[in-house]
This record gives structure tokens, C-alpha cells and sequence, in this order.
RNA sequence: GGGGCGGUAGCUCAAUUGGUUAGAGUACCGGACUGUCGAUCCGGUGGUUGCGGGUUCGAGUCCCGUCCGCCUCGCCA
């Protein structure tokens, strides 16, 4: 026999008439005195209305509800019936109440740091992360609870549907170059060694493939030590998937049918069908690697016409290895953008490495302001390119190629945000293909993998790859791989690749990367020595699970999306991780802390 | 490691150019009230202005340092 017999969000008028037990927490009282008091008691499913009087409550029942205060928990027994007073459309239980002739205090509350229920004066996050249970009472933070495990079940649903088997993967792994900063834990058997935390299951996903097991998948945590951001924690969770006898079409269609289904089963939403592009075109139109595409401003190519000026800002970034000349034309932006918006713009490009903004408006009269005088050699030819017409405005960028169009990208992130211009309760999907496999690095001359070393390269280059010699920078970074990534309104959600299944291949890209036969051995030899038994083509995805929360639930902060998150500094406000350990603990995993307090 | 914003009552916030006893709402405590649903009305408790130093006749306010939180660059294969 459960304490009670309802839920808070279940009586109705056919309910009148009965005696029931609710038990909850005080969402709000409503003292009147001289014997009548009313009560909202909450549960997790919603607010039923308690009232004690003095026709239908004992003396003793009525002092009892005289001193109940907020987040009281209580169980109360009584009858119900139709609301005197006027009903409350508020309440799904709105038409009925309680009359109590019994009730417990189950749990009488301390002065609260702060009332759960009360959204006007809700305190800032550190106090909500610090008393993280109170935080979590409310009925914004257990709907997302509750819709991240609806998202799980579908995503367990829908892949067991199409033949995968969920397998666990180790936690204490090893640690492997590359990538991003380990978590790692000291081992107490092997004196001097360390396990690292994975950043993923990658190596074991692939190496269930060799086994055998076809059609992998693993809601998995994965801990990467880099600097948390808005959308982004070092402890986070996948969605993580592994097909083998395979082709990228094949993955990405199955991926889709997941977003589908999830967008579908949580919010009712059609996703159709999902574009794709390259990153270069991605790159080139929307200066980021995840293009937002729910509005336009577009970047445009206006080097050819640029070389034409003497504008120094123009022909000093011409001159650079891959220098560009690019624009994003704002229409009526005469209008919507000031001189202080522009001026901060200016400073705003400053942090991605850009010198600037320069300016000009166009007029009936041509172009006006700013860097007008400049274009003189080339107004009419960049006024049709662009499609200029009378108030609009057009902001430049000047620099080697990554950096200009990096600028530009984030400056119209900036513009699409300041002019209003991005609509809300739209989803824009988007699979973004053919990434380089590698990325040169001029501060330490080497190459390093844009997706990470096991990535395949598309079919038709491995012949290219195969011959490419390691000093032909070009044709190394020419080379396009078999991932994918998949977006939503400017956000990566997931991202995958066809894995490289062959030694040959694999051993290739860590001499590219200028992993030695002996390092690699060392690292990775479990995986070079699965792909040398037999391993079947094969190829997976991992969806950011939290990420995908965030968009169902409509928020842009990651911590909103995650039970018990760290803040900025990797601590934990409310259990006090990470603390210190004792001598003992140390010695006995044979470390030594180095810190020394300032 | 760099840049920016913030920290005042349990909570949300205010406090003119550096100037009287740091205020309001809410919570909490006490009182009134029989149909409320953000109940209402009356009264009350509650402050190391994050912490440390400095400038000044005088600092919540200005300066330096530091801690914490958030946003961000770097970083995140």
C-alpha cells in the first residue's frame, strides 16, 4: 500500500464523493484564519487544492494546517468535493478540492535558501547549483528530467528497432594521443601507471565491429578536460553508434530516421528530409564549420573585385598566403545599423584574430561613408555582384582565408542576433560533408586530424591519399574524409565517420601525423592488430545527448540540461567535488601532489 | 593563460557626483480576516555591502589585490 491514493494532477468531478490521500510538498498556503485555510499541494505530476474549515476539520487538523509553511511535506486524508468558490482554470485539478480531516507532517523545512516555486525572485545559479534539490523541484527542471529520459528511451527504442545492441564499454581506459586533455586516474596495482577517462568509446566501438557485433550502440559518459562553455561540460553524455558493412549514405539515413523520431515523439515536429553541404561550401557561405541557416547573410567572394582598389586593408590581405576579400551585405541596413553598432563590430571581429570592419552604405547615389572613396575602381561591378540596392549596407573582412572568413562567420552569427533576423520554433537541419582529414599547423609544422585519426577518407581519394607524398602540403590537405556532421539551427548535435578499416590506411594516417611505428604500436596496437584480423568495413555517429536536450527543451545552457552539472571551474556547488585526499589515499596509488597553496 | 560582466537582508533588486540611521518586494516571525488561488490588511525580526588592503574628514560607491559565478578567446582529435 503506497502512502497515497492519487497524484496531485489526477482528481476530477467524478472523483466527489471519495476519500483520498495526497502526499506532496506545500506549493503555496493561503492562511484566512477563524478556520479556513487553503493549501496547494504539489507532487511531481501537479497542484491539488487542500482546504481545511472549521465545518469539516477537527480543532486539531486545523491547528496543524494554521502552521504550515512553504515545502512542508505532508500526507493529508480527506474527501472530495466540488469547489465551493469559483474553480481555477489554472489547475488541471482546478474544479475539485480536498477537505482535509487528516493530515501528517511528514518533513518540516528549515528557513529555505530560497523558494523553489517562486520564478520572480529565483535566485542566480550558484546558489541554485549549491542547493541543486531545490533547484530541482521545479516543474521547469523535472520536465526536463524527465523529457532527457524520454529522449533515451527513444533513442533505445529506435536503434534496438533497427537491430543494434546496446554494450557497455570501460570507463578506466588508456590514455591515447591526440585529442583533447585527459582525466586521468592513478593506478594502485601498477605503481607509476594511469588509466585516462574516455573521451570516447571510439577505439572499443570499432574493435566490436571486428567482433562481430555489427550494429553497436552506447548512451555513454564521456569526460574531456578542456574549459567548459555554455553548450559544452567536461563530463557529458553520447549517443553513441557503430555500424559495420556500411557506406555513409547507409549511417546517415539511419541517423535521421533517429532525429526524426525524436523530434517527432518529443515535440510532435516533422523533421524533413535533411540537407546536406560541404564544409568548404559551409565555409565559404557561412564562415563556420555549423552553419546556422535559418536566415540569410550570406558571405560573398569579392577578392577578384577587391585586387581591383588600392585599398590597403584590401591589397595588404591579398597579398597573404590565401588571402580573401569578403562581405556580408545587410539589406536596410542604413537604417537598422548605427555607427556605435558597426564601431563595435570593429572590436567585436578583433577577438577572432581580425583587424576590422570597414564600412560603406549604398545610396541612390552609389556608396556613401566609411570606405567609399575606395571603391570608386569597382562600385558598379561590386553593387551588381552583391544586388545592392538603395540602404543597404555592406561590412567587409580582409585577411588570410580561415581567419577573414572565421570573422565574418561570427560577425554574422552577431548580426543575425542584433537585427532579430533569426526566427524562433524552427529547426533547420543539416548534415555537413567532406571535411579535410587533415588540418596543418603552423605553429608546430605538422598535420592533425579535423575528425580524429580513425576517420576514413571518402572512396574515391584513398588511391590519392595512398600516393600523396608527406611533404605535398596541398595535396594533404586536399584530401576529404568519409564524416559527417549533423546540425540544427547552428548547433553540431552529432558527428561521425567512416572509419578506416584497413592496416595499410591506418598506418598511413599516423605517419601523417607523425605518430611513430613504435608510438603507435604503443597506443594503439589493440586496434591496428583488430584491423588486422578481419575487420568489415565500417562506420558510427555520436549524438551529443545533452545538446539535443537543450533544443527539445528550448534552452541554451548545457547545466540546464544536466542533473547535477560543474561550474565554469569544474566543481560541483553542491557535493564540494573536487576535494582533497588524504596522505594515505596517495601513497597507497603511489602520487605525489606537486600544488603548493600561494 | 587572456578579455568582459556580476557579487548589497534567506532570496530578487534599489541606493543621485563619494555624504544623514543602506531601502523596497518577497520569505520568515506575530496579529486580523470563512472562498482564496501571486489571497488581503497591520506589525516585527533580519546587513562583516564576497574577502583583504589602500585613498579620503567620510567608501556599497574610487584604486589595488584576491575569491566565487556567468559569457567568451585560446582549448574542445
Amino acid at each position: 500500500m503506497f502512502i497515497r491514493t492519487h497524484h496531485c494532477n489526477q482528481l476530477r468531478e467524478e472523483h466527489v464523493g471519495q476519500t483520498v490521500t495526497l502526499a506532496g510538498w506545500v506549493n503555496a498556503y493561503r492562511d484566512h484564519g477563524a478556520g479556513l485555510i487553503f493549501v496547494d499541494l504539489r507532487d511531481r505530476e501537479g497542484l491539488t487544492q487542500l482546504v481545511f474549515d472549521t465545518e469539516d476539520s477537527s480543532q486539531d487538523v486545523l491547528d496543524a494546517a494554521d502552521k504550515i509553511r512553504n515545502e512542508d511535506v505532508i500526507k493529508a486524508t480527506g474527501v472530495v468535493r466540488r469547489r465551493a468558490g469559483t474553480p481555477n482554470p489554472k489547475l488541471a485539478t482546478g474544479k475539485v478540492e480536498v477537505v482535509v480531516t487528516t493530515i501528517e507532517v511528514l518533513s518540516k523545512p528549515d528557513q529555505l535558501p530560497f523558494i523553489p516555486t517562486d520564478e520572480e525572485n529565483l535566485p542566480g545559479e550558484e546558489l541554485r547549483l549549491r542547493y541543486r534539490y531545490l533547484d530541482l523541484r521545479r516543474t521547469k527542471m523535472q520536465k526536463i528530467i524527465r523529457t532527457r529520459h524520454r529522449v533515451t528511451k527513444v533513442a533505445r527504442d529506435y536503434f534496438d528497432a533497427q537491430g543494434f545492441t546496446e554494450i557497455e564499454t570501460p570507463i578506466l581506459c588508456k590514455s591515447t594521443p591526440e585529442g583533447a586533455r585527459d582525466f586521468v586516474v592513478p593506478s594502485r596495482l601498477q605503481p607509476g601507471e594511469w588509466y585516462a577517462l574516455p573521451q570516447s568509446p571510439q577505439l572499443f566501438k570499432q574493435i566490436l565491429m571486428v567482433a562481430g557485433c555489427e550494429k553497436y550502440l552506447q548512451i555513454c559518459r564521456c569526460f574531456r578536460d578542456e574549459d567548459p562553455r555554455a553548450d559544452r561540460q567536461a563530463e557529458f553524455t553520447q549517443i553513441d553508434c557503430e555500424m559495420s558493412f556500411v557506406d555513409r549514405d547507409n549511417v546517415m539515413e539511419t541517423m535521421e530516421g533517429f532525429v526524426r523520431t525524436v523530434w517527432k515523439a518529443i515535440l510532435g515536429y516533422e523533421v524533413p528530409p535533411v540537407q546536406r553541404m560541404t564544409y568548404h561550401e559551409a565555409m565559404d557561405r557561412y564562415g563556420i564549420d555549423r552553419p546556422d541557416t535559418r536566415f540569410g547573410l550570406e558571405i560573398a567572394d569579392i577578392s577578384d573585385l577587391a585586387a581591383k582598389t588600392d585599398f590597403g586593408v584590401f591589397t595588404d590581405a591579398l597579398a597573404k598566403r590565401r588571402g580573401v576579400v569578403r562581405c556580408i551585405r545587410v539589406p536596410g541596413g542604413a537604417d537598422k545599423l548605427t555607427r556605435k553598432m558597426t564601431d563595435a563590430y570593429g572590436e567585436f571581429v578583433k577577438q577572432f584574430g581580425a583587424g576590422g570592419v570597414p564600412v560603406v552604405k549604398y545610396t541612390a547615389n552609389g556608396f556613401e561613408t566609411g570606405v567609399a572613396r575606395f571603391l570608386e575602381p569597382i562600385k558598379d561591378e561590386l553593387a551588381k555582384r552583391l544586388g545592392l540596392e538603395p540602404g543597404d549596407t555592406v561590412l567587409f573582412g580582409a585577411d588570410a582565408y580561415g581567419t577573414c572568413v572565421k570573422a565574418m562567420g561570427e560577425l554574422r552569427l552577431r548580426l543575425g542576433r542584433d537585427l532579430k533576423l533569426i526566427p524562433e520554433g524552427q529547426w533547420n537541419f543539416l548534415w555537413v560533408v567532406d571535411f579535410p582529414m587533415f588540418e596543418y599547423h603552423e605553429e608546430d609544422g605538422r598535420f592533425y586530424a579535423m575528425h580524429h585519426p580513425f576517420t576514413a577518407p571518402n572512396p574515391d581519394q584513398v588511391g590519392a591519399f595512398l600516393a600523396a607524398r608527406e611533404d605535398d602540403r596541398d595535396t594533404i590537405e586536399s584530401i576529404v574524409s568519409a564524416g559527417y556532421d549533423m546540425v540544427v539551427n547552428g548547433s553540431e548535435i552529432g558527428g561521425g565517420s567512416i572509419r578506416i578499416h584497413r592496416k595499410e590506411v591506418q598506418e598511413r594516417v599516423f605517419t601523417l601525423l607523425g605518430i611513430s611505428k613504435e608510438e603507435a604500436a604503443e597506443k594503439f596496437s589493440f586496434l591496428l592488430d583488430a584491423l588486422r584480423f578481419g575487420a568489415p568495413p565500417h562506420g558510427g555517429i555520436a549524438f551529443g545527448l545533452d545538446r539535443l536536450v537543450m533544443h527539445l527543451c528550448g534552452t541554451d545552457n548545457i547545466r540546464d540540461v544536466i542533473p547535477f552539472p560543474k561550474t565554469q571551474t569544474g566543481a560541483d556547488l553542491m557535493s564540494g567535488a573536487p576535494g582533497m585526499v588524504s596522505d594515505a589515499q596517495m601513497k597507497e596509488l603511489h602520487v605525489k601532489s606537486t600544488w603548493e597553496p600561494a
